[in-house]
DNA sequence: TTGGAATGTCAACAACACTGACATAAATTC
DNA sequence: GAATTTATGTCAGTGTTGTTGACATTCCAA
C-alpha cells in the first residue's frame, strides 16, 4: 500500500467527518459565547450590535466611525442607528477631531464603562472556564485554528491590536 | 516570592487579556466561517436560517420538526417560515410519521442535497484550509475548547450524533 | 475653488428572530 | 369514551439588525 501522508504524518484530521465537527463546532459553541452577554443587553434595550460596538471603542479608545465601520463590517446607516442610541444614553461620547475636525472620536462614559465591564465580565466568565477546562495547549490551538479561519482582511484588524491602533 | 501556579503550571494564559485575545478571535472567525455559504446564499433568497436547516437534515435525515426546534433553539414560527419555503421549492420533503403520525419526518431531495453540498463544500474547503495550515495538534485543541465553551445542553446535541440521533 | 472624504440622516425594505393566540390531528391518560 | 397532552401549523404583530439609495454638511487637500 501507498503511503498516503506523503509528508510522514496523518492527515486523517482533515477527513470531512472531522470537518463537519470543527463546523457544528463552531455553530454550538458561538451560540455559548454570545448567550451570557445576551442575557444581560435583552435586559436593557440593546442588542448585540451594541455589544460589539461598546467593546470596539472599548478597546480601542478614540477611534473614528470610519474605523468603526471597517472593523463591524456594517454599513454606517446600520452603524449610525447603534451609535445615536448610545450617545441619547449617554454611553458613548463623540468627540470632534483636533487634526481633522470631519472625524469624531469616541470614547465611552462612565456609564458606558459600566456596562462594557458587566458585558466583558459574563464573556470573560464562560471564556476562562473553558480555557482553564482545556488546558494551555488547546487555547493555543483553538486561536491558531481561528486565526486561519480569519479573512485576511479580518486577521489583520485581529492581529494589528496587538500595538495599539486608536 | 510565592508560586502563584499552585499546580505547578503556567496559568499565564488566563490573563485577561488573552481571553480579550479570544473572544475577538471567535468574533472575526465567525466572519470568515460563515463568508462563504452566505455568499452562496444570496444568489438564490436564502439566507442562514435556510443553511441551517439544510445542514442539520442533511445530517439526521428523518428528524422530526421538534427535534430541530430544539437543535437550531429558535421558536416554531420562525422554523416553519424557513421550512416552508424550503417545502415549496422543492428541497426538503416531510413524510407523516409512520408510529407517530403527528410526527413530520424531514428529508432532502435530490435539489436539497445538491445545495447542502454546495453550502458544505463552501465551507469545508475553508475548514480544511485552516486545519491544514493549523495543524492536527492545533485542531484538536480547537475542538476542546469549543466543546468546553458549550452550554451542557448544546454540549449534549453536538456529542450526540457520534451514535446516530434521527 | 473644486473635488473628495468623513459623517449624519431620511426612507424603504428584508431576514430572522420574538410573543401570543388559535386550530387540528393524533396520541395518551383517566 | 372523554379529557388532556403532544406535535405541528398558522395568523398577526413587533423588534433588532442588516441592506440600498439619496441627499446634506463639513472640512481637508490639490
Amino acid at each position: 500500500m501507498a503511503d498516503p501522508t506523503p509528508g510522514g504524518e496523518s492527515l486523517l484530521f482533515l477527513t470531512d467527518e472531522n470537518l463537519r465537527k470543527g463546523i457544528e463546532a463552531m455553530f454550538f459553541a458561538y451560540r455559548g459565547f454570545t448567550a451570557d452577554p445576551d442575557r444581560i443587553l435583552e435586559t436593557m434595550d440593546y442588542g448585540r450590535a451594541h455589544h460589539r460596538a461598546v467593546h470596539f471603542i472599548h478597546r480601542s479608545p478614540g477611534t473614528t466611525v470610519g474605523n468603526l465601520l471597517t472593523i463591524l463590517g456594517v454599513t454606517k446607516q446600520s452603524l449610525n442607528r447603534v451609535l445615536r442610541t448610545l450617545f441619547d444614553d449617554g454611553l458613548v461620547e463623540a468627540r470632534v477631531g483636533k487634526q481633522d475636525k470631519r472625524e469624531r472620536h469616541l470614547h465611552l462614559t462612565e456609564k458606558g464603562r459600566a456596562l462594557e465591564r458587566a458585558l466583558s465580565d459574563a464573556q470573560r466568565a464562560r471564556m476562562r472556564a473553558a480555557y482553564r477546562a482545556a488546558g494551555p495547549n488547546a487555547v493555543q490551538g483553538f486561536r491558531t485554528v481561528l486565526e486561519a479561519m480569519m479573512d485576511p482582511e479580518q486577521r489583520r484588524q485581529y492581529q494589528g491590536l496587538k500595538e495599539g491602533s486608536a
